[in-house]
DNA sequence: ATGAAAGCGCTAACAA
DNA sequence: TTGTTAGCGCTTTCAT
């Protein structure tokens, strides 16, 4: 292992100055072909690479041409998805990623900013957890640009790309609704995230618009896990007037439900065969359960794609006025959220 | 959006030296604990915070504290939860994670290995593309540690983390084998990539342990995305003699072939909803399909967390002889694996 | 316990 | 076209 080598070292080889050395190497036009040359053999021979730090830190601008993506969780297919798509247009312009997952803890979010701060990014493209981001503000005023993703932050006026949770969780229910379903389970994650309230808002609201009222046994929040939805959904199911219908507020514990009614189906209880069932965010093979899954479907990509689109203006110098982006988006009818209910699914007559 | 505030700025505000707010802000001991109180009162006021690419710069040993993660696709489920694990091991130690995909392009991950070397970066793990990989060795003479993982790199001798990918093909096929199957086909990516080449010398050794010889009709490689496989099982079902099991090899093309088969069986077919199925790599859902899907599993997160380990140790100063870690895999019998092939899907009779 | 000087590897500004 | 000087924000080394 050898020290690594400097631009010192190339101007020593190559017989010339340093800043000749850093003028080729930035590619200035200023240079004559020949001395070019001279430089470049010398580069070639001593391995050289610049040092970015060390350029960073004496250019005028302290652009380092690195972002910050903080987000949930690495390992949801959601946000992966998400950041395959800020990571791409970070390339396209030259620019590199950190990457940090925050388990939607507030003291991890502040942790993972600050370092990344330390490290002098660029730019944050966060998604916040629950909890006041007025802590942000000292880093924007400092010029770090920052952009919210899938959830606002609370206390932060930023850029903000979100989808129309409340909106679609409304359809999703009133779909279900209009299918003759009364008895309408909610299974939802951390009831402090933003895209929980909203979407168990939509709920609310789709049952209100039809008169009917919330049944605290039918509503679960809090289910982190896959298999906290599993327990969940066999708890509902097993209530002496079980839903005939359930929605589910996101990929991770639509699976868990699935996976929970396959169970109770091999087990031979009643009625959950034809339990029907909507559930926010896609997931793989949907369309090859039985039933096919009906999902309200967003687009992690288009987020992320247009989250890093935001960024990147705001780093090239864009000052206008925050904007709040707001994607749409749909549901994708495939058979589950099209079960009628049945007879013994039915709440008992008065 | 004002100047950042520097050491200096800190010192004139605390009545200090510049020395001095070095010292309190790295922690050192041999300071008076008033010094410490009206340092640490003008840090606050000020919003101070350490610029890590400057200390960095100076420090001795030019550890930067961040490693670099390259591998094929962030948005794969597969890699996204070996991130994952990378990503915690490395926040454990204090350490940032640079990501990005080279998407299997060999001049995509050498850019991407220099920009995060110009970084300089503390360590790589890297998911190696095919090709050469000897460029890699001028970057470790100069310091940086390197870890592969997934496959291993050509024509480079570093710590590596892999499964036992020839070994589980083999072991899945002669479970097709011992069901009575004769014609299985092999669905697999492009075949320049390492894990494709020992998962399909599995096959054919599985294959030939029986003395049945390979039909190249039944054989099909280069299926990049989720619709090459949809399209290839459509076509291999359409052979006058179909197979009556495959063997799908990746997550990706597993997905798409069950969906393939979902088409077929719904136009009717006669035979599709027979034939036996088995996949590498474990995927959602996979025991609530019709049949269940039974599936080579291997760990994601224990293979990150593997080479995360190893990488830090080599940071830390283990210079022992690379080592190469193999984890093991499972068959995970769920069903689709253990059909038999019927009377219509038998090849005709001579 | 604190400070002054030097310098990490590079670029900005000026000079030749 | 090329070189010289100064200095980015910090730590090292040495002095007090």
């Amino acid at each position: 292992m050898t020290r690594r080598p400097t631009m010192r070292d190339v101007a020593n080889a190559a017989g010339v100055s340093l800043m000749t050395v850093s003028r080729v190497v930035s590619g200035e036009p200023r240079v004559a072909p020949e001395t070019i040359a001279k430089v470049e053999k010398a580069v070639r021979e001593l391995g050289y690479q610049r040092d970015d730090i060390a350029r960073n830190l004496r250019t005028k601008d302290r652009t380092s041409a690195t972002i910050g993506l903080v987000l949930d969780d690495l390992a949801n297919p959601f946000f992966a998805t998400m950041a395959r798509a800020v990571e791409d247009e970070a390339r396209r312009r030259g620019y590199l990623v950190l990457v940090g997952s925050t388990n939607d803890e507030l003291e991890r979010e502040r942790d993972m900013v600050s370092a990344f701060c330390a490290h002098h990014v660029d730019g944050l493209i966060v998604v916040p957890t629950a909890g006041s981001h007025t802590f942000l503000r000292a880093r924007m005023k400092s010029g770090t640009k920052v952009v919210c993703v899938d959830r606002p932050a609370k206390g932060l006026d930023v850029d903000t790309v979100t989808v129309d949770n409340q909106e679609a969780a409304f359809r999703a229910v009133t779909q279900l609704l209009d299918h003759g379903h009364t008895r309408i389970a909610f299974l939802g994650d951390q009831h402090d995230i933003w895209t929980q309230q909203e979407r168990f808002a939509g709920y609310l609201r789709a049952l209100a618009s039809r008169g009917i009222a919330k049944e605290p046994d039918l509503i679960r929040h809090g289910l982190r896990a896959k298999t906290d939805a599993h327990t969940a959904v066999l708890s509902v199911m097993g209530l002496p007037a079980p839903p005939t219908a359930l929605f589910t507020s996101n990929d991770l514990i639509t699976t868990g439900v699935v996976e929970g009614l396959g169970q109770l189906r091999q087990a031979g209880q009643p009625g959950t065969g034809s339990v029907a069932l909507i559930g926010f965010d896609d997931v793989a093979l949907a369309d090859q359960l039985q039933p096919p899954l009906t999902v309200v479907s967003q687009d992690p990509a288009a987020i992320g794609t247009t989250a890093a689109n935001l960024l990147f203006a705001r780093i090239a110098g864009d000052e206008s006025p925050p904007r709040s982006v707001v994607l749409l988006t749909r549901v994708v009818t495939r058979g589950s959220g099209e079960l009628r209910p049945v007879a013994e699914d039915a709440a008992p007559r008065p």
